[in-house]
DNA sequence: CTTCTGACA
DNA sequence: TGTCAGTA
């Protein structure tokens, strides 16, 4: 069996993805609702997350954490995607990073420094503005 | 007991 | 986001 199938299989429940992302069942669910991720059902519609799920949590809660909202990180997450090769679909950030084109990481680390900026309320009022859309 | 959806003093 | 309700 390959890694990444194995990474991409529903194993466990919401109640153990909350112990291992310390993320409650409320944020998860919500995550889901906007499309941030999308974990597997039983028959009996309950969750079912993979490896790559949690790993895919723990990634939203940093951007979270950075003061991003739900359109932020989906930029985020959308330009990891760009980056990553359409055949294999690494799984940490190193190796997608290692892929990278220049103008791919150009454009990546433009926008992290753009979210420091936006991320200090008050210091940089025009970029804030223009990324409000991104931010809380 | 755990999870799910919907709703809001 | 928290939390309570009523289910499955």
């Amino acid at each position: 069996m390959s890694d990444d199938l194995r990474r991409n299989m529903a194993l466990f429940p919401i109640g153990i993805v909350m112990k291992l992302t310390d993320l409650t069942a409320r944020q998860i669910r919500y995550y889901e609702q906007n499309d941030l991720i999308q974990p597997a059902r039983t028959e009996g519609k309950q969750r079912l997350f993979s490896f790559n799920d949690v790993d895919r949590l723990l990634e939203i809660k940093e951007l979270i954490e950075k003061g991003l909202n739900i359109a932020g990180i989906k930029q985020v997450l959308k330009l990891q995607e760009s980056v990553m090769e359409p055949t294999e679909i690494s799984t940490t950030s190193e190796v997608k990073r290692k892929d990278m084109s220049d103008k791919e990481l150009h454009q990546l680390l433009r926008q992290q420094i753009m979210y420091r900026n936006a991320a200090r309320p008050g210091e940089d009022a025009l970029i804030r503005g223009e990324l409000s859309r991104f931010f809380h």
